[in-house]
Formats: C-alpha cells, sequence, structure tokens
DNA sequence: AAGTTGTATGTTATAACATCACAAGGTCAA
DNA sequence: TTGACCTTGTGATGTTATAACATACAACTT
C-alpha cells in the first residue's frame, strides 16, 4: 500500500493522485478550457513525484513519452496549471507542486524541509493585512514560503 | 531635495544612504567581517537605485566602475551582504533591494507593486505560525512576497 | 623575514531556468 | 469550408546562478 508524505503525515497517494485528476478534469470541463494530453500528464508528473520538480525535469519526463522535448512544451502546460489552481510554483526553488488542496481556492503557503526537501501545504494567513491596509497597497497574490525543518529531519539535526 | 519612495511614502533619500551606509560599515566592523570595496559598493548602488536589481544589473555598475566583471564577483557580494541582512532577495524576482530597516533583526515581508515595480517593505507576521506548530515544523526562514498595486497605481488600473 | 592560514578576488566554463518568434496542426462554430 | 482561436512543434536566444580552480593579500607565528 503505497504511503507518502502530505503536511509531513502519510496518506494513501494512490488514491489523491486518482481523485486530483478526476476533480481537475471537471474543473477544466466547468470552465470550458481544455485539459490536454501534455497539460493532463505533466499534473500527473507532478502528482505522483509528489514533490517540487524543475520544469526541466517534469521535461525529461515528457521527453521519455515522446510528449515532447523543448522548454516550451514543459512550461506552456505548467502555466496553464498554475493558472488553472491545479500546481503551484514554489519561488525559492523555482520549482513546481501539485496542488495538496485543490478544488477549493486559496492563498497557499509552504513548508519546506531543508533536510530531507519534502514540501507540506498550508493555508495562509492574512500575513500583510495589516502593512497593506496602513499603506493602502492593494494584495492580489501573496507568496509564503519557509524553510525549516520537518518533524522527522529535527532529531538528526540535533546530533 | 531628493525624494523617494519608502513603504510608498516620501523620505529623504540621500540621508537614507548615507545614514544605512554608516550602519552598515559599523556592523561589519561589531562582527568582525570585512566591508570590503566590492561589497559597500554593491550595498551603496542598491541603495541609491532604491529598487530591486538583477545581480546582472548590479554586476554591469561594477563593470562599469572597473570593480569586477564576471558574475561570481556580483553573486559574492550579494550573498555576503544578504548573509549580513544588508540587502534581501526577492524570490519572486530574482533580484535584490537594500534593506529598508537596517540593524533591526526581521523577517521581511514585501509588497511589489505589479505597476510600477515599487517594493514596500513591511514586518512579517507569523504567518505560518499555526501550521508549522500543528505539523511540528521548525521554521527558520520565512520568504512573504505579495504582488498588488500601490496606492498610486490603483486610480489608473480603474481606468 | 619566511612560513602558514584564512578570507577575498579573478577567471573560465557551464549549469539551470525561462522566453521569443514563427510555423503548423486541431477544434469548433458561423 | 472558412475563419477565428487555441494548442503544439521547434530553433534560437535570453537570463539567472554556480562549479571549479587559480591568485592575491592580510594577519598571525615562528
Amino acid at each position: 500500500m503505497p504511503q507518502d508524505t502530505l503536511g509531513f503525515a502519510s496518506h494513501d497517494h494512490r488514491s489523491c493522485v486518482r481523485s486530483a485528476l478526476g476533480a481537475a478534469d471537471a474543473a477544466c470541463a466547468d470552465r470550458r478550457v481544455q485539459m490536454t494530453p501534455v497539460r493532463r500528464r505533466v499534473l500527473e508528473i507532478l502528482l505522483e513525484n509528489h514533490a517540487a520538480m524543475g520544469a526541466y525535469d517534469v521535461l525529461a519526463r515528457l521527453d521519455a513519452e515522446g510528449l515532447g522535448s523543448k522548454p516550451p512544451v514543459a512550461y506552456r502546460a505548467l502555466t496553464f496549471l498554475v493558472e488553472q489552481g491545479f500546481v503551484h510554483r514554489i519561488e525559492r526553488l523555482n520549482a513546481f507542486i501539485a496542488c495538496a488542496h485543490p478544488g477549493t481556492a486559496h492563498d497557499p503557503a509552504f513548508m519546506i524541509c531543508r533536510g530531507c526537501g519534502s514540501i507540506a501545504e498550508a493555508q495562509a494567513e492574512a500575513a500583510l493585512a495589516e502593512s497593506a491596509a496602513q499603506s493602502g497597497f492593494q494584495v492580489e497574490q501573496t507568496v509564503i514560503e519557509a524553510e525549516g525543518l520537518c518533524p522527522s529531519c529535527q532529531p538528526e539535526a540535533a546530533q
């Protein structure tokens, strides 16, 4: 039984891939946008991998499967998936990860373990609400990323 | 009288450059680290520019002044300045900006105007405190960046 | 003065990430 | 069946960042 981590806790990964793909298909139908083979496969790769991947890592997989070999193929699919909210970009890593809370509109926040590279997606609190209100800045999108140690890596780091 | 923006509000920029450089010099002396000519000039460039600059923009200035022409020269100086807290990296822009609150230890947060590119530095609230506590993740560094419209750019955007 | 160490710099090359520009194919509705 | 629009294919290029190795220089030691 395949197990992996999400929020640094176990879950059944195979079923989460299936349901996320299904949800994405449905959302695309709803919104009258096309879930093409390349886009669907990129999302599936990210869901299966269950970790942040660089665009060129994704591209390498596509290439191996004959789905495209040039950077724009990967970037276009990733851009689409990010726009649709199925995938998030991790700015700090120049990498992409499948959304862990698909379906719900949200401002994602990430906890990135510097020990093992695992990433957990959390909900962002309104981290800048007060500053923005004071200065009159109108927030449209937020990037919230924390680096540190996940529970598994903390004992080792203590040494 | 030179005026510029900080936190989307006016201030006397010339004096802030002078005082920030002085504070950095003093901090380096305190910490027994070297404020070399290249490092000092990079900090000064960022302070004068008073906006986020790419590493290669900084490098171009250094090159014009005979202070170095190869990427590592700029990256080393920038890395040093970030480590010392005199400069912050804006992940979303792959760019660097002089710290607006030097001297005080802080987790910076940025508001980036998509209209004019101006950037205000604010204090981060503990945006991930609750999630981190729940999952046992130990936060070491946070990146908080918001994109949106600054007060000046909001009327224009309304059209 | 000569050796030793640590920090900083110089330089070449390349890795890694991302986009532009243009051609060609697909889909769908008028 | 035509045209509009979206998507893909592809070559070239642009941008950001680091690896690897050599040299310089200051501070301390003997």
